[in-house]
RNA sequence: GGGUGGUUAACUCAGAUGGUAGAGUGCCUGCCUUACAAGCAGGUUGUCGGCGGUUCGAUCCCGUCACCACCCA
């Protein structure tokens, strides 16, 4: 017989079995023809990146998806692969190259993608190592790249066919342009906060005389790009204005005073200057008005040469100073206030984000968003929870063009060719668009796709698409998809608009929706704040010097280091202990609540490291308890007999209910509650009461009732552990493979055993109700003795009256470490302190300090005489009595006459100490 | 400005077609009882955010306010 090691220690097990699961290939579907498909893609993470916290949470509950289907005897995919996340990593690239004194310019464009394809290379593996340490079970023999040949050519497929059909457009448009990245940026790439700055009211005099109006600005230097000033049509302090000709400042132009509802009266002084070049809302403006935009400003923020000669060449904040500093010399600068605004911000690159005319490449989305909307309208895709069906279906109804063109190197290069007369080609290859040009000399375009475009392929490029593969056959559209409701937008709307699109089917049917992990104090875990915990510092454990030093180097504001310093060791003042991978997922998915934050809480972790102890030493217990056992063939099997004996039938009965409720919260992806039906079939049942009750069986002598229980708890812990492992791998598999001699399985490993289903046929409530009458005597009897300050050791006899327990007594002497059950007529006379179970009447027979009794008695009669107040006033009142549903108005008098009857015993007890 | 979610024990969170408020952690007391001190037994803790309404009865439904968080413009 194996031995366990008297506590669990993670790291013993976990490396073991992870390698032998993937070497047998366990995790790849098993592609047995008629099953039923069951697929989940991977939210492909940057394949430069670490793993983080929300990562881990992510694919914990994904993983804990996967190995329930698998063990339903699904056909079961978990598809991994990686993001190229082309912003993200050509940022990291370019940091490493200016260490080096280098820069992509120098490098050229292949030199440099050389080298962020060796950074690939180098570090794409550490967050799929990673995974696996987590148990993740994707079929990584399937992993695919968004850059590999056959995501590429998806891409390609799905642009050239978007501009066939006249969805895919070039043009010049105003974008969200980061001047030190020097690229375009999607609406969703920016962040917006509020940052304090100045409003600036600058007088721009009449044209044709004397007189002047006051205009608002936040941005001062724009003045030199305006084409009008606008007042709202109705504003009366502005009727005269419209249509005067104004003298734009420190320029020789002169602008139009125009009237546009658009213009908030109440805001500034009512007098908007309009720069359609640099702001989105003039934009719009400057159409309606037939204004053509003037640039003002260089893509790296300078200003240009539309602009009067002494301002050429200043960058836009310098540009500021000496506009200011002009206007205030001319007179024209009427005042400065202090003022909050949004300042929008590149998520990446932190720059100030500037409104810029470009040339850029759109898809135009609204023809894609209708059947996207449709498709979850019609309930063909669910969301979960579905309070996030109102924020999808908001976003699309108030759909923009997606801006999918990147001024970088790294990504996809858009198929474009263009002639010397700027004729644009959209093709396959580049042969394709010779052809299409008559042989004439092309240029490839310059940029490359957002690197969202691929991740929308995601779901049907992994697959295959375009080819026609057995896979997308079998598995599109995937089960569910699992992620975070800050991508819903980026991903989650893009993949169905595009999946729809370009396949016919739905990318998914579910969308499980879960929240945001976030430190113990709820603020988002980022380096910056110094708040991050890494998943693998959970599993192994990390000391203080070590965890301050992580957090502290390499950030971008240095000047941060002493507060983080400050925080960590005040949260984590000895570090983190080692607590294991099954630990940490046990706690991710009792944290998965459907609400949208997550605190987490290291404590929790602690709680279920010491469950999976306890499972442990149960485990341990069982093995110890059975030598020489050997399980019986399936024919003798007593799982289902009758007389198998009480204890078994109840902890059997109880366990199909955690099965059915485990199913349900799994079906509901409602992973804490299967978390805890799990947790609590284990603790509070199994270990608690049924292995104690086991206790007296296993001593009992009687070969009959030994062996029955021994079968019992053999297999209930077999089936337990089946029933955990999609939440705790690592230990179910160890404890399993240890017990699986005694259970007889014939399974390889736990986790191509099958699913346990609950049995109605096992259900025993008389087995369940006797338990339930057990276990409330014990409850009773124990409060007797800690009533009494009975030592531990002391063994007393147990007086009752009821119904006969005979086939209880020994359970009860061994819970309650009693020296004898004596079941009477009627309690002996004797100043102990008795206690109430049901029908029966218990009583310990033993002195006691009468001034103790006295208080205890009395605070229990005051307690049961604010009950019977309570429920008098409810039968008192007769609206109660005729409106409640009859079942709760007895219910309410079957208390009463509870308190009542247990106050008067009480009462005669305190009279008899008093007398 | 528009919208969404939240407010339950000291902490983290469950909860109920409306009918005696729960768990884990913490805290207090006693125990190394031959699976487990990462444990066992017992105990302590609540105006279920405020105010109104509906109802025989509201922590739950409705309205409103406050505070917190997030999203969109």
């Amino acid at each position: 017989m194996i031995e366990l090691a008297k506590s669990f220690s993670p790291e013993d097990i976990e490396s073991r079995w992870y390698a032998l699961w993937e070497q047998q290939g366990y995790f790849q579907p098993s592609s047995r023809p008629g099953l039923q498909a069951y697929c989940i893609m991977l939210p492909p993470p940057n394949v430069t990146g670490t793993l983080h916290m929300g990562h881990a949470f992510q694919d914990t509950l994904m993983d804990i998806l996967i190995r329930h289907h698998r063990m339903l005897g699904h056909d079961t995919l978990w598809q991994p692969g990686t993001d190229h996340a082309g912003i993200a990593t050509q940022i990291v690239v370019e940091r490493q190259l200016e260490r080096q004194g280098e820069n992509r310019n120098s490098l050229g464009r292949e030199g440099f993608l050389e080298r962020v394809w060796s950074w690939k290379e180098e570090s794409g593996s550490t967050i799929t190592r990673q995974m696996r340490r987590l148990g993740a079970s994707c079929d990584w023999s399937r992993e695919r790249f968004t850059m590999d040949e056959g995501l590429s050519a998806a891409v390609t497929e799905v642009f050239v066919k978007l501009y066939e059909e006249g969805l895919i457009y070039r043009g010049k448009r105003l974008v969200n342009w980061d001047p030190v990245l020097g690229t375009a940026v999607s609406d969703l790439e920016v962040v917006s906060e509020e940052e304090s700055g100045s409003m600036w009211h600058i007088r721009y005099p009449y044209a044709n005389g004397p007189g002047e109006v006051i205009v608002a600005t936040t941005r001062p230097e724009t003045l030199l790009g305006d084409v009008a000033v606008a007042v709202h049509p109705d504003d009366q302090r502005y009727q005269h204005l419209i249509g005067k000709s104004l003298q734009l400042p420190l320029t020789r132009r002169t602008i139009p005073v125009i009237a546009d509802s658009y213009v908030d009266p109440e805001f500034g002084t009512g007098c908007v200057k309009i720069t359609p070049a640099h702001d989105f809302n003039d934009y719009q403006m400057g159409i309606r008005h037939q204004l053509a935009p003037i640039n003002i400003l260089t893509l790296d923020a300078r200003i240009n040469d539309n602009a009067p000669e002494n301002y050429r060449g200043l960058d836009r904040f310098e540009a500021r100073q000496a506009i200011v500093a002009d206007l205030e010399s001319c007179g024209l600068l009427a005042r400065v206030l202090p003022h909050t605004l949004k300042v929008p911000r590149g998520e990446r690159s932190g720059a100030v984000i500037e409104p810029m005319l470009t040339d850029q490449w759109f898809v135009a989305m609204a023809g894609l968003a209708a059947p996207a909307l449709q498709a979850v309208r019609e309930n063909h895709i669910r969301f979960v929870p579905d309070n996030w069906t109102a924020v999808y279906n908001q976003w699309l109804e108030n759909i923009q063009d997606w801006c999918i063109s990147r001024q970088l190197w790294w990504g996809h290069r858009i198929p474009a060719w263009y002639d010397e007369n700027g004729q644009v080609y959209v093709a396959r290859t580049e042969q394709e668009a010779k052809k299409m040009a008559g042989d004439k000399p092309l240029h490839r375009d310059e940029d490359v796709l957002d690197t969202w475009f691929s991740s929308a392929l995601w779901p049907f490029s992994t697959l295959g698409w375009p080819g026609q593969t057995a896979e997308l056959e079998q598995f599109l559209p995937t089960s569910v998809l699992v992620t975070g409701f800050d991508i819903i937008f980026f991903w989650v709307a893009r993949m169905i608009m595009m999946s729809l699109h370009f396949t016919r089917r739905i990318p998914f049917k579910d969308v499980y929706v879960h929240g945001l992990v976030r430190d113990p104090h709820g603020q988002k875990m980022s380096k910056s704040k110094g708040n991050v915990l890494d998943p693998l510092d959970l599993i192994d454990g990390i000391d203080l010097e070590t965890l301050v030093k992580k957090r502290t180097s390499n950030l971008m504001n240095p000047k941060m280091a002493p507060s983080i310093e400050r925080a960590t060791r005040k949260d984590y003042p000895q570090g983190i202990p080692s607590f294991g991978t099954d630990a940490l997922r046990f706690t991710f998915a009792s944290l998965a609540t459907h609400g949208r934050d997550i605190k987490f809480d290291m404590q929790r972790c602690e709680g279920y490291r010491n469950f999976c102890n306890k499972l442990w030493n149960a485990t341990r217990f069982v093995l110890m308890n059975s030598p020489g056992y050997t399980a019986p063939d399936e024919s003798e099997s007593i799982w289902a007999d009758t007389t198998t004996g009480l204890i078994n039938r109840y902890i059997i009965s109880h366990l199909q209910q955690t099965e059915s409720q485990v199913i349900q919260a799994f079906s509901d992806y409602r992973f804490d509650l299967a978390a805890r039906a799990i947790y609590e079939y284990v603790w509070d049942e199994y270990c608690d009461w049924y292995l104690e009750l086991a206790k007296v069986e296993l001593a009992s002598g009687d070969p009959l009732r030994v062996q029955m229980t021994r079968q019992t708890m053999i297999r209930v812990l077999e089936t337990l552990l089946r029933l955990a492992h999609p939440l705790i791998p690592f230990i179910t598999e160890e404890l399993w493979q240890s017990i699986r001699p005694l259970s007889g399985c014939k399974h390889p490993s736990i986790m191509l055993a099958p699913y346990p289903l609950a049995n109605p046929a096992l259900e025993d409530a008389q087995a369940e109700s006797q338990i339930r009458v057990l276990k409330q005597i014990t409850t009773e009897v124990r409060g007797l003795r800690a009533a009494m300050n009975l030592a531990p050791g002391t063994r007393i006899p147990l007086c009752m009256t009821g119904p006969s327990i005979s086939c209880l007594q020994d359970f009860l002497i061994s819970l309650c470490r009693l020296s004898e059950v004596r079941e009477l007529d009627v309690l002996p006379d004797y100043d102990a302190p008795t206690a109430r179970a049901g029908e029966y009447q218990l009583m310990l027979e033993i002195k006691i300090d009468p001034q103790e009794e006295r208080t205890r008695l009395a605070r229990e009669m005051e307690r049961l005489q604010a009950e019977i107040k309570k429920a008098e006033g409810k039968l008192s009142n007769t609206q109660f009595v005729q409106r409640a549903p009859e079942a709760v108005v007895n219910q309410e008098k079957e208390r009463l006459k509870t308190f009542v009857t247990t106050l008067d015993k009480l009462s005669q007890q305190l009279d008899k100490l008093d007398s």
